[in-house]
DNA sequence: ATATAATATAGACAGTTATCTATATGAGGT
DNA sequence: ACCTCATATAGATAACTGTCTATATTATAT
């Protein structure tokens, strides 16, 4: 239990990743679109998506040949709800 | 602000750090009661609560030899609204 | 079938983290 | 002054992280 929302703040504890997230509460976005705003290299950036995806904070969706990213809404919830219990 | 928020979400990202705050929910405690209940030595359990410190997640009041340690309402809140608003 | 575009994976590497042992500091009691 | 107890600091080290370059995979269009 401490392990796993230990997971979840490390997925949430790099600038990159909180960025990220901020973008996607304004509208769905494909890699490439994210990339755009970064100057990262797109493996850095792949190697970001795969964190936020392990943990649950993000969904993938492949439409043809990309992928599109969003919120997961209930695990943002689900951590507000943690975090209101301590 | 991506920075300052990772860094809190960074004191969080550890399993051990995550029990001690639980911890404190119930009581504040000194750090020697807080080691009884972990498998770790004293410094690195030092080196924990300087994170939590540093991080403002936790609170320390010195009594006499001892040191006291409270969780941090007004933080906690803070990051609650920051969650909300992702 | 080939070329192109989007994304993922592999391997390398510098920097950071969590842990330890050993030692220092600080406060109280005798 | 000295001893004891609680906590902090220093230094070492193995494991983990974030980044890169190079390459692979996957989907679409020609």
């Amino acid at each position: 239990m401490y392990e796993e929302y230990s997971n979840i703040f490390k997925a949430l504890s790099d600038p990159t990743r909180l960025k990220i997230i901020t973008m996607l509460k304004e509208e769905n976005l494909c890699a490439c679109k994210i990339l755009e705003k970064f100057n990262i290299t797109q493996p850095t950036l792949s190697y970001h998506m795969k964190i936020l995806i392990e943990s649950n904070l993000v969904k993938s969706a492949k439409k043809g040949p990309w992928v599109t990213y969003s919120l997961n809404k209930s695990k943002q919830k689900e951590i507000i709800k943690f975090l209101e219990r301590l």
